[in-house]
DNA sequence: ACAACTATGTTCGGAAGCGCACAATAGGGA
DNA sequence: TCCCTATTGTGCGCTTCCGAACATAGTTGT
């Protein structure tokens, strides 16, 4: 495991990269790209052919969804444990969700037409790739029957311990207000959940910086959303997400 | 027992098997079972490592997600322009959703290892497969957002025209008790909802039978979900589920 | 035909979340 | 330093949905 920073959490390894074969790493070095991503960048839009698919390393994206009416929700989210950009080699080159990075930091980039060739090689790229896929799917299936059932309490839990294990760090950078937006809720509906955290001494909020005090209090306080998905994707992919 | 045998003309084309190429029918039809599926049958459980995957011809399956508590709500649905067990070409193996039969009728299946076999030599059985998974992705990512953002009402405009593209008929079997399991709401929500598109003329309820009278109007009364997920079906699919 | 069951309809109190309006406050920049 | 703006906190009334209880009406089996 990478030892623990002072300042910067910078953490250049992206797991699905790493678990690559040397052969098809090799073959892909040359052509990668690494790219600082600014927060609130727009990594794609709906409906726009991907150009390049993004492995995060340091960085969080999120897919949302935009209504007609400018109401959104996060579908899920992808750390160092995944990629950005599937519909390049599940053949459909769009997607009617958009990307957007959630955490700054950094990601590896891929061109789309190097992804398709290395996948259609049927090698560990491909099998990486799509049980990464399935991981997806399972994050998106519990996001959506999370919105059916719990509460806005539970699913800032959540959405708090998805992106913590995302990062490296216990402190978050991101508004109520953003906050907001993922979850589809009042960005009010959040101060008063973020009010209920902070008294309870599981976390602090201060401007766009919440810090988490008790990850095991709010694992506590979250739906079982969160642990079912952390567990499928700990059970499909190579390195958890979870440190 | 199969009163509506006649009523409900019998379909037996699945659009993912009718776009295989010759070759790849000819190699798979040895090992492709007609299965009956009856209603309610539980085609796969949630972690269950998966044996068959399941073509519906003229029935449709429900993925459904099941919580803790029991609470239930359906994440996509399956019919003649889909395929079931996806996980087995993933590489999952299993999911933690479960699949139900919805509206009974009849489906292919074929062995996984049949699949996964045919799935790796990166023909069109790989290419269709992968389609309709990003379809099925789509279709997920939807209902997430439906249910955040949209009304009982507008949901159950969804399900039904869902169903109807799925169906050949216009009439649907299917109490408001298992509606409401679907939709992850209460029995009583599904009977108001129902209550007043029958009262604007737009279906028939009668003790498990739904009849479509003005299909137009149902598409005017849902949410916009419904018509994103079918043009995105459409964009990616061989043949779309709409006539 | 009758009983037992299944499916639907209706009502009521309460909880959660929304939309809106507005107050309070912390930080950053001129 | 001081002001400006972004961010957070609070308090309504309103709507939707939930949970529960109960009434009514088809359907089925005997």
């Amino acid at each position: 495991m990478t030892p623990s920073q002072h300042e910067s959490p910078r953490d250049p390894h992206n797991y699905l990269l790493d678990a690559l074969s040397s052969a098809e790493r090799k073959r892909i070095e040359p052509e990668m790209q690494n790219c600082s991503m600014a927060l609130g960048e727009v990594v794609y839009e709906a409906g726009r052919d991907l150009t390049h698919v993004y492995l995060p390393t340091d960085c969080i994206i999120s897919l949302l969804y935009v209504l007609e009416n400018g109401a959104s929700a996060e579908i899920a989210v992808v750390g160092n444990e995944g990629v950005v950009g599937i519909s390049i080699f599940m053949g459909g080159e769009s997607t009617p969700s958009r990307a957007v990075v959630q955490s700054e930091g950094h990601a590896y980039r891929l061109p789309a037409e190097l992804v398709r060739r290395e996948f259609s090689r049927g090698g560990s790229m491909q099998h990486l790739m799509l049980r990464y896929t399935q991981s997806l799917i399972a994050q998106m299936s519990q996001t959506a029957i999370c919105n059916r059932h719990h509460s806005v309490d539970q699913q800032l839990c959540r959405w708090l311990l998805l992106s913590l294990d995302r990062l490296k760090t216990l402190k978050i950078n991101m508004t109520q207000e953003l906050i907001a937006n993922m979850l589809g809720v009042r960005r009010e509906g959040v101060t008063e959940a973020a009010g209920k955290l902070q008294k309870a001494g599981v976390i602090v909020y201060q401007r766009g910086r919440i810090e988490v005090l008790d990850r095991k209090r709010l694992e506590e306080m979250s739906c079982e959303c969160y642990e079912v998905v952390r567990r499928e994707t700990e059970r499909l992919l190579p390195q958890p997400a979870v440190t």
